[in-house]
DNA sequence: AGTCGATTCTATAACGTTGTATATTCTGCG
DNA sequence: CGCAGAATATACAACGTTATAGAATCGACT
């Protein structure tokens, strides 16, 4: 910066100052600095600016593991937002251990970045209450729904609803659910599933506890879900698999056993992953949409990281659902 | 750092040496500064240390994208690699786009790492060459296989020679490939398709071009290759996928079809992605060595920015491979 | 012309660490 | 006991930027 002070003839502070878009600087200075810059070749030194200015403009992720698509995927998009304003995301994999999820929220990677978009997994409220630090943490999902923290979630019951109530629209009355123990109420798997009861009470109907199955959020888990369903002989004319993979797997399965889809069983899903679209036959699913939460969350992270954003923490955001009927549930 | 070094009645530097493991310092000191640390909750300024030092301890990481399941797998293994030595990955998206990667290589992203791990899909080596830079490189893959540069990558031709010699010994006699064109010789298509007809050529056979089909590589390229296959009357005992989903997507179109496998036709893929132990039947593939491939890429990379390994730029690594027999092709 | 306020620019001091050079304290040995 | 040399600790400067406060310039108005 030195350089190229010296080769436009200013100090060192216009140089900073054209930089950082000051107001008060003539047009000719202006010019002469940015030739200087184009001449040298000068690229500012971040560390130097991080340092002095207290900022990285970079944001923290915290999540369980990159390998696991559904947040590869949130962590791809979390990225492109983040570039489009300015900023980088730093990835911190938790997987799913508290202890890991407690260092990042306390450890040097707070250091790194300006602000924090959290998904625990392991940790309770109070622990992440009583070790938060003085920068701006957004939650992501379902697990912690706490007003004293800013969150960005899905609407999980209400597009589950809308689901079962398609399912039923459809005609179908024995609505299998893959992905969930008849008791859960929290997290993804209860909310869904309080969603797809609520539907069926709506039209007057009960949810069969025979009708839930848990299993692990995976292709084989839906597979030998739906299989040891048909195995015992239980009768149902609809699967509903809480996310896309345990769908495609009972779909798999169904399949293969010579049962039709969706004649003999329909099957929907959750997510609307990629391969929704491109299954045979295509998958019903409903998409929660993870586009909005990645532009709400990295917009109301920044805004509360540049003092943009001046209501109090606690600011809950829910995207908006969009049901997808293809043809595994027409 | 002050104040610890107030509060152990010592000199900055010493705080510093002690945090830095300084040789020469005597127990009886070394733990006052120690306790003075704890007592304050004290923390370095990673952001000093760096600016000072020259060195970030983060790495570039290139990639097209982090929602392709590979790009996810690779990315997480190398982040929680780096972590146990010390290092965090910094994550850049080029979507596979050259100006992407070109705007990676040169701009400020790099002065963010001490080092890039870069896997280039569209810019030839000489823009690399002409850009890289004065910090270490090593590139992943297969697009850029040059002298000048640090590789790691896996062994695709013999990897699938080797897959295709088993379908051979299990008396598989007309092999479909689906995802390459039968004219392609190079990056992982043409690699593994020249393994492929190696191994075709020393059990005496000739590689029929008809059996060679491309495809996207996903799930749906696979079923719907499969299908064209199928519909044009082409016959054909085993399908090799050039990687997993388009192997899982050829078999579910087969299954769907009613044809048995493996006892009609035979499928083996490419990649050993998680899936393929749970697919049913389980998927024959092989196992590139990510792992591998994710200790060593980080290993020589830290050694060249640590100035450990001395041997000239241009170290080429190929991870091993290991076949995985299961029942899609025993 | 002189004054005032707005505009434009600059000198200097930080930000928190580590490198260099040097001062001080030990230790063993003649 | 004194001295060399190792061991241990320190002072000071520097990394490259931005914040603060103040200086210089400019235009408009008395």
């Amino acid at each position: 910066m030195n350089d190229v002070a010296r080769a436009a003839g200013v100090s060192l502070k216009t140089v900073s100052n054209v930089l950082n878009d000051y107001e008060f600087i003539r047009p000719a200075t202006k010019q002469k600095v940015l030739d200087a810059i184009a001449e040298l070749g000068y690229e500012a030194n971040l560390t130097a600016r991080s340092l002095r200015s207290g900022k990285t403009r970079m944001l923290g992720l915290v999540l369980s593991d990159l390998s696991i698509p559904y947040y590869g995927e949130l962590a791809s998009r979390l990225m492109t937002v983040a570039a489009s304003r300015g900023y980088r995301v730093l990835v911190e994999q938790s997987g799913a251990d508290g202890v890991h999820e407690l260092s990042a929220l306390q450890g040097p990677f707070r250091q790194l970045t300006d602000g924090l978009l959290f998904n625990p997994l392991a940790l309770d409220v109070e622990t992440v209450a009583a070790n938060q630090g003085s920068k701006p943490i957004v939650m992501l999902g379902e697990h912690i729904a706490d007003p004293r923290f800013d969150l960005v979630t899905m609407k999980n019951a209400e597009a589950a609803e809308a689901i079962t109530a398609h399912l039923l629209a459809g005609g179908r009355r024995r609505i299998a659910v893959l992905g969930a123990s008849a008791g859960d109420t929290t997290d993804s798997p209860g909310l869904r599933l309080n969603g797809h009861r609520k539907a069926l009470e709506a039209a007057g109907a009960q949810l069969d506890p025979a009708l839930v199955v848990p299993c692990d959020w995976r292709r084989d888990g839906g597979a030998s879900g739906v299989g040891s369903l048909l195995d015992s002989g239980i009768r149902f004319d609809a699967v509903f698999g809480l996310n896309d993979v345990i769908a495609l797997g009972a779909m798999h399965e169904l399949l293969v056993r010579g049962i039709n889809v969706p004649d003999d069983v329909a099957v929907a899903g959750f997510d609307n992953i990629d391969e929704a679209r491109f299954a045979a036959p295509s998958l019903t699913t409903v998409s929660p949409g993870m586009e909005e939460i990645a532009e709400r969350s990295i917009q109301l992270l920044i805004d509360r990281i540049e003092g943009v954003e001046a209501s109090p923490a606690g600011l809950h955001v829910e995207a908006g659902f969009e049901l997808k009927v293809r043809d595994s549930a027409p």
